[in-house]
DNA sequence: TCAAGTTGTCTATGATACTAGACAACTTGA
DNA sequence: TCAAGTTGTCTAGTATCATAGACAACTTGA
């Protein structure tokens, strides 16, 4: 091992190919140029060529780079800009990045609320919750998973009704909710787990970027909780300052 | 290999590793709570017992577990929260929660502006700036690592300053700018590379929130714009709606 | 046309990761 | 005191990771 002496657990390909994808990520490569060589890869990481063929072999299989044989390896791909604001609507910000946004629901359960999803909806402990997993999709490629929760008194059937609304701003408007915003984010960041891994098509191992939100109506009065999972090579969160 | 088919190029201990991680910071172990036992948390993963073995080795080593021979492995640790706000200073978030915030320069050298950072900063391309590399920790556990940039006509010799001040509101105060605020903020994940991993006392692999940020003065002229990378793992970001 | 530079494919070898089984050392509660 | 349950420490075998070298296939520009 050249590149560090204690096991990290990731193995050298894969931090090689988060190299350049974080190259990619943060314009150090912009789309379409073309990477250094295989060979001048391995030397700046000091690895051995084989060990970079495997990294980009797998941004190749992801759709980042494109090998072109006898000539070079060029860069393909861009990451969703995702504004944070107080009024944050899935569909509005992706439509605006010229994408087809789509949703999808997997599965729904009703449960009892915890003590923490109780004090985020303004209910009593054990009140019974709607829980509703569902993936956000940018085109086809799955933006984010996310498990939400809305009170079962005032949201009755709400499973049923976001199967055929794909949205949460249409689930709401269904039950008379005409306007929302958003009251509290948290952010930090994780290792995606395996459920997730596969309802993003992300590979194993993979960063996150979790976020802890609570939905609000007009009055202030919370209407649902969410714990999202973003593919944080697909995402770039934009926090506005005012 | 049992929990997957495809390689991941992440170790499974790592992901086991990660997995207990998550249930601490989600809260689904709580502080002083006795973890599973090593047996039944291989059958939950589908390892070896010697795999969850080597995970449970790491997180003790970074202090958030503590085995107990004949008795079980029982949870230490907690993380940092830290608001996104228009008025971010660190050293007020870092001693809100009761530590002490220290700053410590990495670095610093004169370099041409790239034409985003000259966009960032509201100057021609190819003006002089300074470079900042810096570290900022609470009490004794690295929080992030950051590289800023400042005008090298309006902040001249910012690279000796900050190595007193230690601060970056202390440093600005020295060139008489009294107040700042937060312009622009993006957040994004990525995984460690080797020299942050070195300054954060992480492992490689880990995940970290890289926030791009501006800050500017009450007129809106923009002073400093850095690039951090946050240790996922001791830090939530609290982003606040209004 | 040709040389230099590129990606693609093969063989081979040592180090590390993971599994499997066994048993020791210790704690807890009946 | 004892049995059940826990963590700690061995040995071993198999699969994957990483290195090394060689050469083929192809592109580009002189």
């Amino acid at each position: 091992m050249s590149i560090q002496d204690t096991p990290s657990g990731v193995a050298l390909w894969r931090q090689v190919a988060d190299g350049i994808e974080r190259g990619i990520a943060d314009g150090r490569f912009a789309a379409g140029e073309k990477l250094p060589g295989e060979i001048e890869i391995a030397e700046t990481y000091r690895v051995n060529r084989h060990t970079v063929r495997r990294a980009l072999a797998t941004l190749a299989e992801r759709g980042l780079v494109r090998a072109e044989r006898g000539s070079g390896t060029y860069v393909e791909a861009q990451r969703l800009a995702y504004p944070l604001r107080s009024r944050t609507r899935f569909s509005e910000i992706v439509g605006a990045g010229g994408r087809e946004p789509r949703g999808q629901l997997i599965d729904a359960s009703e449960e009892p609320a915890t003590r923490e999803l109780a004090r985020e909806l303004g209910l009593r402990t054990g009140a019974s919750l709607v829980r509703i997993e569902s993936v956000r999709l940018a085109d086809r490629t799955p933006i984010c998973v996310s498990t939400s929760w809305l009170s079962a008194d005032r949201f009755p059937g709400a499973g049923a009704v976001f199967a055929n609304a794909r949205s949460m701003t249409k689930l709401l408007a269904h039950y008379g909710v005409r306007d929302y915003r958003r009251a509290s984010t948290r952010v930090t960041a994780g290792i995606v787990d395996a459920t997730d891994a596969a309802r993003l098509d992300l590979a194993l191992g993979r960063p996150v970027l979790v976020v802890d939100s609570t939905d609000v109506d007009t009055g202030g009065k919370p209407l649902v909780t969410k714990r999202s999972r973003f593919a944080a090579e697909r995402v770039e969160f934009l926090v506005e300052n005012s």
